[in-house]
RNA sequence: GCCGGUGUGUCGGAAUUGGCAGACGACCGCGACUCAAAAUCGCGUGCUAUAAUGGCGUGUGGGUUCGAGUCCCACCACCGGCACCA
């Protein structure tokens, strides 16, 4: 018979709602705050929500058990498209469909059997939550953090609106995978690039974050260091300004490159010979799209614009350019090129016949007929008072040189850019701006936040903001002269909703401030962050700015968020993300259906530790299952014993108890470790696994009282041990062996040190380092004598006849390996 | 091209400090129970030769060491990030 898990974790469900055992209070205990990303509502949880949260689940309810005060929030980022699109395609309207879909999920997460401390729930989209999003953004404003500004921005044609540079991936749409296309827009930005080097500082203090995590935000951030310098133009009192990460080449620059939208090109060429050709040239690269322009394999193509550029330290007159291979979005959209040490340089110079000049050389001689640029160090040649010296030391020589002669300087360029976060979208948060034809942008006054959205909007799916539709909303009267004046009508990119969460937990209800500072400082920083990989960039490097910018504003107590950060692997199905396209989707729903929750928790954690991928597996499932069955029925045998011995003294311990007794202790060690240090949850599931199946064995012959003690003992430690994995079955289990108070509420189990101590070892005998033999000896044998009782050994001898033994190197209680030849 | 990660049975994975490779689970095979099936329980299960004792084996090649999945060097494959980035 199998256990009735329905029966059980409804009961318990209801047990723990009632008495409310996972809230939390601000108090003198040591804290931990665990934290998941919250989702997406949907409206259905998946595998990789199971995943997350049961990862996440364990930690907050063994952390709790270990006595400390625990805080695990859950909430929903509640904006977003979908509701939107579900507006246009079913007339239901996106707040509506939001909540309903909230009230489901709700109700599908308890039933997995998560400590949520739900009085704390967040809900982006609630004015109460979203008030607090306006009024940091208007922070950020009066700080110059938000601003507005024309630009050729990325646009969905899909999704009808703006993105962040973050959100395009390969020149497609993060959401929807549309190609995503320029238009210029006037639009507002948050200074995320004034944090660049702090951002990049700060990973240093990230120790509990993964590599690829650090990786890709060094990546993302994108660093160089360099100098920018201006290049006078012949006949023009207009200076070139460039950015170059080689100053030590600069007397082997022999043109200059313009990307085609550089702000200087029209008017150098207007009025002359060039002007027609070079308009020509520019429409063709215009027309491009992104993907084929930035693709590597595009053959490198320019055009002589007919002017001349003055190398600042050779006082040559070198060539203009524009070409494709220059953009106008990195460094100063201007580029010094250097064809003898820079691949692309040297490609373009041959193809139009543009002097090469070497000022780096291997040996301090010129390499006849180069065939390709020589990008490597060396020493300096051609470069007048820098010949003879290294390249390494010219570089900062160079920028000294430049700065004396007021021509440029030292600089830090990076590829990172301002986070534009305007959407023209309506479900989002409205940004609390309005446009007065005297005052020009004036912030709402914060005493009149929120800004509601207003709900008499048509939904068309069309170009601009639905909440253009809603006159009542667009007009309104300037707050600082009065007259009459326009609201903005974009929303906020729902990343920004998401940048702050986890500061709201800590004071979820507050209705004065954004957040009290002194909750806010007793639970940050987030103890242990889960979440997908997916994040690493776009959200996880989001919420550190924002931290950043509350610190410095003196109202976050922290100036990181996350001291740990998981990111756990997906969940993968026959080699592919679970996904209704490939139709490989397993629905929790079913696995709980089937098997129970602890079942599908149990799965999740055992089948891959946390940070891996985990390949879904049926047969895996019915297996935890049938531990869940086995566990459930070796208790159910013994209860009665472990009512009546759980007590009693153990006597003297004969062998086989005084192995078993090592087992109990050395199960609660591993299970310890592996989750508190490692968390590998995996192994600490198969450590009790493997109690399990020693108990079986054990209970097997139980002819002494001791032998019946020892074994209540196993089954309340298997009990407590499972208890943060498998939380409905261990509390059926902890009340049917007569407890009244809840599993989840006592102390986490310590181990006896006495117990892991063994009389009796098993020592591996090696000879030349190969395993020979084994034999059980006294743990307290001297290293000597142990010597002495490996080289009797029948194996042993065997082995090494006709040999002589060179050497015994001996491990106690471990190993001997005699070299012998 | 640069940066990061990962490579172990048929599969998911374990080996935590350089010390028994393959724990635990799945799969498969055999047996017990049963009229029978399911469930359950027990045994076996890296490859290979064998009557037995053996030989080989952690992506490849080398090295250090009494001893290497683990450390060092060189490479290969796959996954992920960045990328005509000046």
């Amino acid at each position: 018979m199998a256990y009735n898990f329905s029966k059980i974790e409804k009961k318990w469900q209801e047990k723990w709602e009632s008495s409310s055992v996972f809230k939390a209070f601000e108090d003198d205990k040591k804290k931990y705050y665990q934290l998941e990303m919250f989702p997406y509502p949907s409206g259905r949880i998946h595998m990789g929500h199971v995943r997350n949260y049961s990862i996440g689940d364990v930690v907050a309810r063994f952390k709790r058990m270990q006595g400390y005060n625990v805080l695990h929030p859950m909430g929903w980022d509640s904006f977003g498209l979908p509701a939107e699109n579900a507006a246009i395609k079913h007339g239901i309207h996106p707040n509506k469909w939001t909540l309903e879909n909230i009230e489901d999920m709700r109700e599908q997460l308890k039933g997995i059997g998560l400590s949520y401390d739900w009085s704390r729930e967040v809900t982006t989209c609630q004015p109460d939550y979203y008030k607090w999003t306006q009024w940091i953004f208007i922070q950020m404003y009066n700080k110059g953090l938000a601003y507005k500004k024309n630009y050729a921005v990325n646009w969905c044609p899909s999704c009808e609106t703006v993105l962040a540079n973050e959100q395009v991936i390969d020149g497609k749409c993060e959401r929807c995978d549309s190609e995503v296309g320029k238009k210029e827009l006037d639009q507002w930005y948050f200074k995320i690039t004034d944090y660049a080097q702090r951002l990049l500082d700060d990973m240093d203090k990230l120790e509990g974050w993964p590599e690829k995590v650090k990786s890709m935000q060094t990546n993302w951030i994108g660093r160089s260091e360099g100098a920018e310098m201006n290049f006078e133009i012949k006949d023009s009192s207009e200076k070139l300004n460039i950015f170059t990460t080689r100053p030590d080449t600069i007397y082997g620059v022999t043109y200059m490159v313009l990307a085609p939208e550089h702000h200087l090109v029209d008017e150098l060429v207007k009025g002359t010979e060039y002007e027609e050709k070079v308009q020509k040239f520019k429409k063709k690269i215009e027309t491009m799209s992104d993907i084929d322009r930035t693709s590597t394999d595009v053959e490198k193509e320019g055009i002589f614009i007919g002017r001349y550029a003055i190398n600042p330290l050779t006082k040559k007159e070198i060539p203009i350019y524009i070409a494709n291979y220059v953009l106008i979005d990195y460094g100063t959209g201007a580029v010094m090129a250097v064809p003898a040490h820079d691949q692309r340089d040297f490609e373009f110079a041959k193809k139009y016949d543009i002097e090469i000049t070497q000022v780096i050389s291997e040996d301090g001689k010129e390499i006849k007929n180069l065939s390709e640029a020589y990008i490597n160090k060396g020493v300096m040649i051609n470069s007048d008072k820098f010949n003879g010296l290294s390249s390494d030391e010219v570089k900062s020589k160079i920028i000294k040189h430049i700065e004396d002669l007021k021509i440029g300087n030292k600089t830090v360029n990076y590829r990172l850019r301002d986070w534009l976060i305007s959407r023209q979208r309506y479900w989002g948060t409205p940004i609390p701006m309005i446009y007065c034809d005297d005052c020009g942008i004036v912030p709402i006054p914060e005493d009149s936040l929120p800004v509601l959205l207003p709900t008499d909007v048509e939904f068309t799916g069309k170009g601009e903001s639905p909440l253009l539709t809603s006159g009542k909303f667009v007009h309104t009267n300037c707050p600082k002269c009065g007259k009459k004046a326009r609201r903005e009508t974009d929303t906020m990119d729902t990343f920004v909703d998401s940048s702050w969460y986890f500061l709201r937990y800590t004071d979820p209800n507050n209705k004065d401030e954004v957040f009290d500072k002194s909750k806010a400082k007793y639970w940050m920083k987030v103890d242990q962050y889960i979440g997908g990989v997916e994040h690493a960039i776009l959200h996880l490097l989001y919420a550190r700015f924002f931290t950043k910018v509350l610190y410095d504003m003196d109202l976050s107590p922290v100036d990181e968020p996350f001291k740990d950060l998981l990111t756990q692997g997906m969940v993968l199905k026959d080699g592919a993300k679970m996904s209704k396209s490939k139709g490989n989707v397993v629905s929790p729903e079913e696995i709980v259906n089937n098997y129970g929750a602890d079942t599908a928790r149990l799965f999740v954690l055992f089948a891959a530790p946390p940070a891996r991928d985990l390949e879904w597996n049926d047969q895996g499932v019915e297996g935890c299952y049938r531990f869940l069955n086995r566990v459930y029925r070796l208790v159910d045998e013994t209860r009665d014993i472990y009512k009546n011995y759980k007590n009693s003294d153990m006597k003297k311990l004969d062998k086989r108890d005084k192995e078993f007794n090592y087992s109990i202790h050395n199960t609660i060690k591993k299970v310890t470790e592996d989750v508190d240090e490692r968390f590998n949850f995996n192994t600490a599931i198969s450590g009790i696994m493997e109690l399990v199946n020693d108990t079986n064995k054990f209970k097997e012959n139980l002819s002494n009282d001791t032998k019946k003690a020892l074994l209540a003992e196993s089954i309340e430690t298997i009990i407590v041990l499972l208890a943060p994995f498998v939380p409905y079955l261990t509390e059926e289990l902890w009340s049917m062996i007569g407890h009244t108070e809840s599993v989840h509420s006592i102390k986490w189990l310590k181990y006896d040190k006495k117990a892991l101590v063994k009389d009796e070892v098993e020592v591996v005998i090696q000879i030349n380092g190969k395993l020979r033999d084994k034999i059980m000896v006294s743990s307290d044998v001297s290293k000597e004598e142990l010597e002495k009782i490996a080289l009797k050994s029948e194996k042993v001898k065997e082995f090494v006849k006709g040999k002589s033994v060179r050497k015994v190197i001996v491990i106690p209680n471990k190993l001997v390996n005699i070299v012998a030849n």
